[in-house]
DNA sequence: GTCTATAGCCCGATAGAC
DNA sequence: GTCTATCGGGCTATAGAC
């Protein structure tokens, strides 16, 4: 599976820093592989000549979150089930989102990459078992929602513009309080 | 503005019932006009007929909701500013969002949408001046990070298979209650 | 590693018969 | 209102020169 990548991969490191930019713009199915070759002021040949495929250029951009996401899932699954976990898949789940800001907002939730992934066996059934690590085998209506409610803003909040002015620490500090109060909150009686 | 529709529309609503069920499992861009045809059992042309270009139907799709939005925009603007009026906006988002469950999660997010959106004056501005009657002219980080979670989870909630099982009415119950936890929760003093 | 050139397909859109 | 047929163009992908 190893490519002899000439003498350095930095044609390489370039086309996937480029199609990140433009997926941001347009989507995934809006770039063409002429705009990447455009933007980088090389030719479509010359980007075959990296990546057999375009999906093979979307699979490698997504990769490092995917990898990072299987770490997380493992080293919470090596905890015993208990508020604790939660919260540190919930932090992880943060750190996740800070370290790759524009790349979630942009690739998660697009049909195009929600499906490429779903036909790669190892990446499928990432989300499934992250479910059940932070709302556990038989959850209630109010955490079904709660973690579909916090999981869909946090992927959102990556490429927010109204959040682009906010660093990195006062992010992180506001994304634990929102979790804290969506999802750590103990529920109160409500009269109707 | 008035459009002679022959006797009824009856398939032009199919279309557009089409184009809105091939949207959410292809996404905008990944959707061709072939499709579409093929999947009513007519030809491209007779598509055509109907609507004169692909971003016709798109906005078609979308106007229910633009036209839903415009009208609580104006309703929260008549009240005066308050938390009683943050709370009625929040409340009518989420009314929004269960009439039409599969069309946010998939539309609102799309980068082709969102520039098709943009570039017609009547509906672009509408999620700035939402953003303002929610959080006020001048939110804090707290407030900013706070919306854009609650927004982004709600516009995802419509497409999550996790919650399909839900009535209409468990998941407007659940989406008040987690809107009261995160946007309407004082904060408390941490010690760090 | 990058180039030119091209193949073959599907796209959005149009014209005109029925 | 639906059809067949077609246009011009962009797409992914390949072949082969430099």
């Amino acid at each position: 599976m190893a490519k002899p990548v000439g003498r350095r991969g930095e044609t390489r490191e370039r086309v996937l820093a480029t199609a990140l930019e433009l997926f941001a713009e347009q989507g995934v199915s809006g770039t063409s592989l002429q705009m990447i070759a455009d933007r980088l002021g090389v030719t479509k040949a010359a980007v075959y000549h990296q990546f057999r495929t375009k999906d093979d250029i979307v699979l490698e951009v997504v990769r490092p979150v995917m990898e990072r996401l299987l770490v997380l899932l493992e080293e919470a699954g090596a905890r015993p089930a208990s508020q604790e976990r939660r919260r540190f898949v919930v932090h992880g789940l943060i750190d996740l989102v800070l370290a790759h800001r524009r790349l979630l907002g942009v690739l998660f939730g697009d049909p195009y990459v929600d499906a490429l992934l779903k036909s790669h066996v190892e990446t499928s059934g990432h989300t499934d078992r992250l479910t059940v690590l932070v709302v556990g085998e038989t959850p209630s209506p109010t955490d079904l929602v709660s973690v579909a409610v916090f999981g869909g803003g946090l992927v959102s909040v990556g490429g927010d513009p109204n959040l682009a002015g906010l660093d990195d620490g006062t992010l992180r500090r506001e994304l634990r309080g929102a979790a804290e109060r969506l999802l750590f909150t103990e529920e109160v009686a409500r009269v109707p």
